[in-house]
DNA sequence: GTCTATACGCCGATAGAC
DNA sequence: GTCTATCGGCGTATAGAC
């Protein structure tokens, strides 16, 4: 039983190095510069066969990758919207946390945001009608009901909010901005709040 | 001599023809789910042959297109300079600019918006930082220095400008909206102006 | 200068030894 | 269940006939 769960662990492992080496390749080179072998090496395997005893396809494994960020993201989202009352403190936090994130895991949000997803996962919904982002919309929805935010339609505050945050977070990424990202975090907050606020 | 003018008018439009059809199908599919029979066939040629006649390899195709692309957008906004005195008119010509432009040439908007263009072309300054963009980021610029615009770095105000213009032209092009494009394009460049503007 | 035929390399995927 | 060896295919690019 032991081995089981040894066995068990370093198979969870070797997934999350083929995840991780993957994350860090498409982030950087995109999915169709990066090749199996790159992805082998980087997560310090010797052959590509490994791979394979893991994922179906390379498809798979970028597949899996988008699953883990967003329901990552849909996780951390819920818990910001259970430790926060008001519209206003829920996108803030959620504000920090992807600030947070491009400063601690770059690469989840180049995937996300850079990268043209859809290029390679035909299959997958639009960012924008993922779980995780239909969360926000719904809170700006809430927002709009309780009158914090003013009456505009949900997915037109968001297109604003979110194009704030989301543009910042694209230029910072690609090292458009020559300030610290604490400066221009708490500017685009206080920009895409003040676009959809109630004044 | 006519002979000479045919050829090279020949030329032209067979170059073109390679260009347009690689345009949209890059723009629907992605630089590398396209080979070159796809261009060949949507451009109506008997042989991928021809395409080597007019352009070395696949990557100067694109750099073409993406220069292009550019070129053409920089001499719109110098039109748009001349014939607008103020920032804000300025700005609001290269809004209504680009809201035509998906309307009227979705593709290129898809290509310079949607395509991560550093994944195919590695050597290309990255959007931003492009001669169009940065004109862009200039009209911000004197717009603060005149007093139009509230006293921000030209960089910031760029995100946030034009963070709420981008993204609610990519929202456009990914059929996430469901009203007409018009309504948005109003409410979208009011809150963008909004968002920098002098009160 | 346009089309035919083909070379060549790379990469995803697999079969099978150990 | 990990590594070796290799297949098959696609896609870019070229060489050469017409």
């Amino acid at each position: 039983m032991d081995q089981e769960i040894e066995e068990t662990q370093e198979k969870t492992d070797v997934q999350d190095q083929i995840l991780i080496a993957a994350l860090q390749l498409f982030a950087e080179k995109g999915y169709f510069n990066t090749s199996l072998i790159d992805i082998k090496e980087a997560a310090g395997l010797e052959t590509t066969g490994t791979i394979y005893q893991h994922f179906k396809t390379k498809h798979r494994v970028a597949a899996q990758l988008y699953a883990n960020i967003l329901d990552s993201l849909s996780v951390s989202i819920d818990d910001i919207r259970h430790t926060n009352e008001k519209s206003s403190e829920q996108l803030r936090g959620i504000v920090d946390l992807l600030f947070k994130l491009t400063d601690d895991a770059p690469d989840v949000l180049r995937f996300l945001l850079i990268l043209n997803v859809k290029e390679f996962l035909p299959e997958a919904r639009p960012l924008h009608q993922s779980v995780p982002f239909k969360k926000i919309i719904n809170i700006i929805e809430v927002g709009i009901k309780e009158g914090e935010i003013r009456n505009i339609s949900p997915q037109l505050g968001y297109a604003e909010f979110f194009g704030i945050i989301d543009n910042t977070l694209r230029l910072l990424l690609t090292g458009f901005f020559d300030k610290k990202a604490d400066f221009y975090q708490a500017q685009a907050w206080l920009a895409a709040w003040n676009a959809i606020a109630k004044k």
